[in-house]
DNA sequence: GGTGACTTGATGACCTTTTTTCATATGTTT
DNA sequence: AAACATATGAAAAAAGGTCATCAAGTCACC
């Protein structure tokens, strides 16, 4: 399939019988013109739906009006819900946005900075995969001094703005919750160790722990590999520790959800035996028997935040000094802990 | 925040003293230049960090390589799954995709159209939003002979290629499960009357009822607004009926959460007072309790299908006469329906 | 020495738009 | 009639890359 014939200014010039520039003076408005001529040629423009080229445009002015994005993954309601953000405020500022997912790899992360700096985007937002251990394509995109910065899954390593939630007051948060109403045995299920995340949200237990004066026992953190598979298996191995905890902190909700289907199904109650809470507040959450108590991050704020700001440095309104901008995240206390007294 | 300069092909002429027609065909592979040249220009062009502006070649060869993409929303679970389709496949075959959404809205979907048009996309895919009842945007870029197929949520007054589910079967399928299941008065709960999926869902509901030797009573037909208001206000008018349905087929999973929240706050117990099934099997719908009757729609395959058929057509592999893809859907019984003796 | 093959240079057209410059053609003013 | 303002044309340069063409150089071979 052929793509149809796109109108161009020299097509209208010649349909008026007059030059190209009295065409692009008139849609830009030149007040060396006739308005008499402008409005013929507005006008006829309109009839022929004329549409600029935003190619030859941004070639031109050198900019493209374009962010690039790039997430780990699309189908994650949090960032599905960045995006949303991104996208509605990108557009209310003028701003088209491509978007990127980079399914978790490293490969993919750089595969699609490449592409999307070749396409001349005027700054990126970059959400770090899991895999993301080393960081030469983030430098080598600094050192060509291309706009942008990280949000979520950040690094801290990289001079560029950051966007993150606060994370270890959410940990704490919720750490506390667990310990305030009742558990004395608060358990960590963490994600792989050099995750950002893992180890703020692990802080912030940590912060907990020590307020309550309780030393931390090594055998209450466990590592997931954040599959499926990976979390029934750590669920497992708590039900069969000789000495359980009796409230256990997930990294994040699908960790939790996957941990409680599985103990219903060998008929551990919760909160009655042990306490459960997440992280993220899922849509899940919410809906899960018990509802999952957890750690509210507003997906569309980080995404709205992170994009403003990058304008603002693009526009010149901010400083291109990096600034780390905190969101903080709210306890949603449901019936998968138990009540305060 | 201003971008920093990015190697030219000039430059790398310059560099090594040859001239651009050199690079280009050095870094076009051209047979007819030295080895070690090409070695050489590869390699400074590598070591210079050099990428190809997009922008100009594009403009040169009039191809973009990218498709625009319009959904509805891209928080919503089976859209995002769509998009990551789309993105993986699309990519596989060496194209870039933009994402756009409506939010549901008519105006939002237009200038999205006008905005992907500009930037000179090869092609489009396009989910209509639930207002759009109008489709003078889709005839103008059918008539300016840009390809575009519908997906989903589509039109079929408009002379190009769709890819849809088979509504009606998945809605004869799960009503017909209902019926199976001892449910003598089965109410079907649509979405706006001029929904493509909203008709199609009913002409299945209605199959079934047919089937069974039952007819069709129009009280046993309510229609949602698809708000969470408009959900529970449709629960709660079926709560007060004096002569209750025994079974809801909901057109969507969420109008069934929805509702099945509020007869829960209510007291009414799903299966025994009234069996409740939906459509799409949302992650949620997985999780609530009890677990929900629904219909699978394979997102993911929906956006593989759609992009693959597209760049079939722009490649010439396909032909250009519009095609309709139906995509089977799966009956996904679970406890929100009694179990068949 | 002539022929042809191979390699590279040099040039320019082209894609579309923007922007500037200089040249006209009018009409108006003094 | 000269001076000026206004409106428009015509053309070129620029953005970066592609592609084709012609010229010219080097080399090998008969």
């Amino acid at each position: 399939m052929k793509k149809g014939h796109q109108v161009t200014m020299k097509e209208i010039a010649k349909k008026l019988g007059v030059s190209v520039s009295t065409i692009s003076r008139a849609l830009k408005d030149s007040p060396e013109l006739h308005p008499d001529t402008k409005k013929r040629i507005v006008e006829m423009a309109k009839e022929m739906n004329y549409q600029p080229n935003l190619l030859a445009q941004s070639l031109r002015i050198s900019r493209t009006n374009t962010l690039g994005v790039i997430v780990p993954e699309i189908t994650s309601h949090f960032f599905a819900s960045c995006i949303s953000g991104i996208q509605d405020h990108a557009n209310k500022r003028g701003y088209n946005v491509m978007i990127c997912q980079s399914n978790e790899t490293l490969e993919l992360e750089k595969a699609n900075i490449r592409t999307l700096v070749a396409s001349q985007v005027d700054g990126l937002l970059i959400s770090l995969s899991r895999e993301t251990n080393q960081f030469d394509h983030l430098l080598d995109i600094y050192n060509r001094e291309i706009p942008f910065l990280l949000f979520d899954r950040v690094n801290e390593d990289i001079p560029v703005s950051r966007v993150t939630f606060n994370d270890e007051g959410g940990a704490y948060q919720v750490t506390k919750h667990l310990l305030e109403t009742g558990c004395k045995r608060v358990m960590y299920v963490s994600g792989p160790e050099d995750l950002y995340i893992s180890k703020k949200r692990k802080e912030g237990y940590l912060h907990a722990l020590n307020e309550f004066g309780i030393t931390p026992d090594p055998a209450l953190v466990k590592i997931s590999d954040l599959t499926i598979e990976g979390n029934i298996k750590i669920g497992k191995e708590i039900a069969e520790m000789k000495s359980r905890p009796d409230g256990v902190f997930c990294m994040i909700d699908p960790v939790a959800i996957d941990i409680l289907t599985f103990w219903k199904s060998i008929g551990i109650k919760v909160p009655d035996d042990m306490a459960l809470a997440g992280f993220t507040n899922n849509p899940t959450s919410a809906v899960v028997e018990p509802p999952l108590t957890t750690v509210a991050q507003p997906g569309y704020e980080m995404g709205k935040l992170s994009v403003t700001h990058l304008l603002d440095q693009l526009d010149g309104i901010a400083s291109d000094d990096p600034i780390s901008i905190v969101l903080e995240t709210t306890l949603v206390p449901r019936q998968s802990t138990k009540a305060l007294k």
